[in-house]
DNA sequence: AGGTTAGTAATTTTT
DNA sequence: TTACTAACCT
């Protein structure tokens, strides 16, 4: 690190010089390249330090923003270790954060009251799903999911449905999105409610309807300062615009190399337009890495090398480091290897004095880390899988908390659905749908036409009774919540509702769990000053801090291990349709292998000091063996940097692999099956079930991705359900298998004719 | 109202 | 393979 002169502050000392010119540059727009592991999150800090040092302004009139909640804590805590002291009045936190202030407080502007909730994405799509229902669309063809994620796309590029048109929309669920979208808000409205995305959306209306609130924000934040700028979406972009105006004097601090939230409305364009954006701004580009290996950097920067749209970075390091072993590529035969392989370094090298908790397993997609995880499971290594479901995204967890919003609330009518039958009061879909038509005629909650429900003679006597019941439960929750903490008060409500129980009364294995999820809960709610206190957190900050201080292997996707690193990192399934993804590439094309690219790339520079690719030749998905190709990623990477090694008989793609294995000879008995390889979709083989490592061999492939492969293909016969043979079905009765996809035969029944019907529902006859 | 069965689909997810 | 859901049955 270079030294710098001791006439400058303390908390400025062993700053490299590009980093003090980003400290230094204070006033007016500045756009802070910053690579992987150049020492961001210092220079940020260092950055709001060195204004409030200089006497430039106040914490009061400084903005800083940050992504997820964790940055924001981060920022805040090494800030206030770098002043000595608390700081207070000072607008840091997350876009969605700052944004809820904003609307809390002018809420009448966009049609909400001060008390207005936000919608977990569970509500969302129960929400859209009424609306579609209201709208006669087929949700297998528009499934809500992908309703709402088309409208939050529009959300996140700033699009209410004023500002669209029916020819933006396209033929989206039959031409009807538009309505979808109006009705989706309405609705929004009506619950008193708001999504994600609507709290920078309705922010913005604010500014722009009152352009007195907007001329204070503006005046107040004097100086702004924006962390993972290349996430932000357009939405966020306006925002930040409208709020700099006056002051100018912005930083957004950002790695166009570490943009992987565009399938999430994300622009690169933000942070790649920024000098005109922002005229006279000055760029500082951060390149010297304070992390990695110079063989690990070099891999990186020669991966990222083959993108075309970046403003252009060289990471470089003058560190000497003791561990600069070249990157470890591996082509090992299928999963279980690779597993095995990556459990075997793992525990190398923790006798070589590496930590466990030091080592990561990146993956491109969840399900992938359960090969490795039975894999450490087996030979014992502790690891934890980061991500998953979280916390308050577990079932158990948003049934407490609906029924915590319903004594908060009691018109939430998202939450008032979600318990109103669990546990089972007798007081099904039916019922629920008299309610939804009391509450929608007269336009009120369905809390009130519950009420007036019970009061007369519309619902069955069953529903009825425990409908009333439940009100006056709620109603006698609403009494203590007066007098009680509310940690008390959930245990009661959990307990009196019979919510509790109807987990003890479960005998299925996860129910102790779940038990000790809602403990948990309402252990975590003692934090809080008051109930509504604890529901906005929940709302807006959905993680739940985690110890670090177990030495454990951490198992999680590329996407969960943006911003983090580790000594030791595996790369598995480096396979053309897994990484690159081929579902991404098939959606959007050339833009999305260059976005998994740069997933790559965030994965290989979230290593220190060792580096393992690897790929499978063979792999089974959902119990269907396929054979598979390594990524071109693989390729890409610049050989100097790398020492490749194949297992015998997996055959790489690049030219360090021509020829270099020898072909093996396919076992005699088995059927050879010549055929193209082009896709991995195409280029299935499949073995009927597990394979004995005998028959290991592919076919041997010559060139890169054209050349035809050869792949045995094994006709099973343990499960009977072979084409001719006569097979019985439960149902359909006797018939003959006419052919095989997969896990999908057709057969030829006697009585019920031609079926495609799941192998596991037919025997052999 | 609630449980069973068959069909279908299967990235990434900071808030 | 599993997980989810819509239709079907009791």
């Amino acid at each position: 690190m270079e030294t710098t002169p001791s006439s400058l502050p303390p908390y400025m000392t062993g700053l490299n010089p590009v980093q003090l010119e980003a400290v230094e540059a204070t006033d007016g727009p500045v756009l802070v390249l910053a690579g992987a592991g150049t020492g961001k999150t210092r220079v940020l800090t260092t950055r709001l330090a060195h204004i409030l040092m200089q006497g430039k302004t106040s914490t009061h009139n400084m903005l800083a923003v940050t992504f997820t909640n964790k940055a924001a804590r981060e920022m805040r805590e090494r800030l206030e270790k770098m002043l000595g002291q608390a700081v207070e009045g000072m607008w840091l936190g997350t876009f969605h954060n700052l944004c809820v202030r904003i609307v809390r407080r002018n809420p009448e502007v966009v049609g909400l009251t001060s008390n207005f909730t936000i919608l977990d994405s569970d509500d969302q799509i129960r929400l859209v799903k009424q609306v579609l229902e209201l709208h006669n669309i087929d949700p297998k063809r528009w499934p809500a999911k992908m309703i709402l994620s088309v409208i939050q796309r529009y959300k996140d590029k700033a699009q209410t449905p004023a500002d669209l048109s029916a020819d933006d929309v396209g033929d989206f669920a039959n031409g009807k999105l538009l309505a979808i979208y109006e009705d989706y808000q309405q609705r929004l409205r009506t619950l008193n409610s708001c999504d994600f995305g609507d709290l920078i959306l309705h922010a913005l209306t604010i500014f722009k309807k009152q352009p007195e609130v907007l001329a204070q924000y503006q005046e107040k934040f004097q100086y702004i300062l924006v962390d993972e700028y290349q996430d932000t979406n357009v939405a966020q972009y306006l925002w930040l615009r409208l709020l700099a105006q006056s002051h100018r004097n912005i930083c957004c601090v950002g790695d166009d190399d570490q943009s992987i939230y565009s399938w999430r409305g994300a622009e690169v364009g933000n942070i790649l337009r920024f000098e005109e954006d922002f005229p006279g701004a000055k760029t500082v580009r951060l390149e010297q890495n304070y992390r990695s290996t110079s063989n690990i950097l070099g891999a990186a920067s020669g991966l990222i090398s083959h993108n075309s749209s970046r403003l252009g970075k060289t990471l470089w390091t003058d560190q000497e480091a003791p561990y600069d072993q070249k990157v470890q590529v591996r082509g090992l035969w299928d999963g279980q290897e690779e597993a095995r392989f990556v459990g075997e370094e793992m525990e190398s090298l923790q006798r070589k004095g590496f930590n466990l908790k030091e080592m990561a397993v990146l993956v491109r997609a969840g399900f992938q880390t359960r090969e490795f995880e039975e894999r450490l499971l087996k030979i014992g290594v502790p690891y934890k899988v980061i991500g998953g479901a979280r916390f308050y995204e577990r079932m158990e967890i948003r049934d407490a908390m609906a029924y915590l919003r319903m004594v908060a609330q009691p018109h939430d009518g998202m939450a008032f659905e979600r318990i109103v039958n669990t546990p089972k009061r007798s007081f099904g879909n039916a019922s629920l749908q008299i309610l939804h038509n009391i509450s929608r005629e007269q336009g009120i909650s369905m809390f009130d036409a519950a009420w007036q429900a019970v009061q007369s003679d519309v619902l069955g006597n069953k529903a009825r009774n425990s409908l009333h019941n439940l009100l006056n439960d709620f109603a006698r929750w609403q009494q203590i919540a007066q007098t009680t903490p509310h940690s008390e008060l959930a245990q009661i409500v959990l307990d009196e509702s019979g919510y509790t129980a109807m987990w003890q009364n479960d005998k299925s294995p996860e129910s102790p769990g779940r038990l000790e999820n809602l403990k948990e809960l309402i252990n975590a709610m003692e934090e809080f000053e008051n109930l509504a206190g604890f529901l906005e957190h929940v709302s807006l900050v959905m993680d739940l801090a985690e110890n670090e201080t177990d030495d454990m292997v951490s198992l999680m996707t590329l996407h969960a291990a943006k911003g983090l690193e580790f000594d030791v990192v595996f790369l598995p399934g480096w396979e053309e349709g897994v990484f690159p993804n081929q579902r991404s590439m098939d959606e959007s094309g050339n833009a999305a292998l260059e976005e998994e690219r740069r997933l790559a790339y965030v994965g290989i520079t979230r290593a220190k000091k060792r580096l393992f690719i690897s790929y499978a030749a063979n792999r089974r998905i959902y119990n269907q063996w396929q054979s598979s190709v390594p990524s071109r990623f693989v390729d890409e990477l610049p050989s100097d940097f790398t020492e490749v090694q194949a297992e015998t008989g997996v055959y790489g793609s690049g030219p360090q692999f021509q020829n270099k294995f020898q072909k093996k000879n396919y076992d005699k008995g088995h059927a050879q099956v010549p055929r193209n390889r082009q896709s991995p979709k195409q280029s299935q083989s499949r073995f009927g079930g597990t394979m004995s490592k005998k028959f290991k061999s592919t076919g041997a492939s010559s060139g890169a991705y054209s050349a035809p492969k050869k792949t045995i293909t094994i006709q099973k016969k343990k499960d009977g359900i072979v084409v001719g043979n006569r097979v019985s079905h439960e149902k359909f009765g006797f018939g003959v298998v006419r052919s095989i996809d997969g896990n999908k035969v057709h057969v030829i029944f006697e009585g019920a004719g031609i079926k495609k019907v799941l192998k596991s529902f037919i025997k052999p006859a």
